[in-house]
RNA sequence: GGCGGGUUGCCCGAGUGGUCAAAGGGAGCGGACUGUAAAUCCGCCGGCUCAGCCUACGAUGGUUCGAACCCAUCACCCGCCA
């Protein structure tokens, strides 16, 4: 039991902008408070980027508070204009109601929703009936427009690409989100990454202005890379998905696998639990052994135990252990062999088997057969740990680990199996 | 509704009749060095039955021996005016 989420944030540097922090921590410790997070179903699954949100309404939780887990399905039909240079592209009805779904339940992974510990909400609850003229009297009139223009979400597009109405209005349905909250369920805090910061001031003062309420709001920094990055995103450029199904356990596990040195500290912080203790110790190993990853190696377990559970876990981290061990892959058994790449991305062929560009595309290690040949000709694919210099060349049967596999890799990290069906 | 500007490869962006699969930058990929890290250097970076061919510069149609580049129409974006 965490007695105090604040002080427990703080030291993961977990806040970034706050209202009233003391008034904040009195109200924390006199009793259980209500806060919420809320994501828009822009993306049939939750992506690495709102773990955050999660884990902070965990903390929360932990500490004997309650939370809401807020999908926007109202929000998800309008689009956030922040972080934008330009204007969304309108999600149909049918794909936002499918994404709420599913992120609804992703959301209902991490918090508690037994006995009323927690709760998981729809804004389209409280939106669908309003009228245009209820929600211009009771809402829009309290949302001067030189206060709206001023948020650096609205301004960056001023600047920029420009903005239509339907995002300017964006601020609002959020804000009315808080409101609601408070009215129904006696919600008093949100939570949100900083350029959330004001969606969530918008409700503050919406809340204040109708209600005569101060309530409380709370942000995270962005996260950030040491080589500036963006966060979260896969090898290749896509994005890191909660969605097994989108990025496999394993993938998601060696992401997380390769951070950089000057940046594990700070993920320990953010995206697991461990104990201070722990986690110090981690970053002196890291300051002592770099090349042995112990930090980003449990930062990995950690994580990926979060997001796909401890059983998938040990799978991928026994999967990385075979592949990338100091080993023959000779030597490792079929059972071990199997497993391992039944994690990593894979194709069954039957005899006679395609050449190796051929291999590498069907397995995904390469986009295109001419990719393919290209990685060949650069000198960077590899069968069963050895370089192939023709890009026709048919593995003998002689090459078939166990009879049946061959693991290929591209470059010295991207690796793939090849099952042959007899 | 009028006038002006724009739409180029994953992103930004140059190109304004042949020498353009299209400069430059970013991202990404491979090699060397390493530690499944970073930095640095080198190479690659539309597809294919790969020394040749095919597809591509918003869409369609046209002019031309030849069009990303010229013309017409349409769509969308930005700005100014009404």
């Amino acid at each position: 039991m965490v007695s105090d989420p604040l002080d427990e944030l703080t030291w993961r540097g977990l806040i970034a902008h706050s209202t009233d922090l003391d008034l904040l921590r009195a109200e924390l410790s006199a009793g259980p408070v209500t806060l919420y997070y809320g994501c828009d179903p822009t993306a049939p699954t939750l992506h690495v980027g709102n773990l955050i949100g999660l884990i902070v309404l965990r903390w929360f939780q932990q500490a004997g508070h309650r939370t809401i887990g807020l999908a926007g399905g109202a929000t998800g039909f309008i689009g956030d204009p922040g972080g934008r240079s330009s204007e969304r592209t309108l999600l149909s009805e049918a794909e936002v109601n499918h994404n709420v779904e599913r992120i609804g339940a992703q959301i209902a992974r991490f918090i508690d929703l037994t006995d009323g510990r927690g709760l998981l909400v729809n804004n389209i609850e409280w939106t669908r009936d309003l009228s245009v003229i209820d929600f211009l009297r009771d809402i829009g009139k309290h949302f001067p427009v030189n206060v709206m223009l001023a948020k650096e979400s609205v301004r960056a597009r001023l600047d920029g690409g420009g903005i239509s109405y339907t995002e300017f209005s964006y601020m609002l349905l959020q804000a009315m989100d808080y409101l609601e909250l408070f009215r129904r369920e006696g919600c008093r805090l949100q939570v949100g990454g900083s350029d959330q910061w004001g969606n969530l001031t918008a409700g503050l003062d919406l809340i204040r202005r109708v209600e005569g309420e101060a309530l409380h709001a709370l942000s995270w920094p962005l996260v950030t890379s040491a080589t500036g990055e963006k966060f979260g995103k896969s090898t290749g450029g896509g994005s890191l998905w909660l969605d097994p199904e989108l990025t496999s356990p394993y993938a998601f596990y060696q992401y997380w696998v390769n951070v950089d040195d000057r940046d594990v500290g700070a993920y320990l912080r953010y995206f697991t639990f461990l104990d201070h203790a722990e986690i110090e110790a981690l970053d002196a190993e890291t300051a002592a052994r770099p090349q042995a990853r112990a930090a980003q190696r449990r930062l990995a377990q950690e994580l990926t135990t979060l997001v796909h559970g401890a059983a998938e876990t040990a799978r991928v981290e026994a999967a990385s252990r075979a592949l990338f061990g100091q080993g023959e892959l000779e030597d490792l058994d079929a059972a071990t062999l199997a497993a391992a790449l039944a994690e990593t991305p894979n194709a069954s062929v039957t005899s006679p088997l395609p050449g190796v560009a051929d291999l590498f595309t069907l397995t995904g290690l390469a986009a295109s057969k001419s990719a393919a040949r290209r990685t060949v000709a650069e000198g960077g694919a590899y069968v069963n740990n050895v370089r192939v210099e023709d890009p026709d060349l048919v593995p003998g049967p002689e090459r078939l680990l166990h009879g049946r596999w061959l693991v290929l890799r591209k470059g010295k990290r991207t690796l793939a199996g090849v099952e042959v069906e007899r």
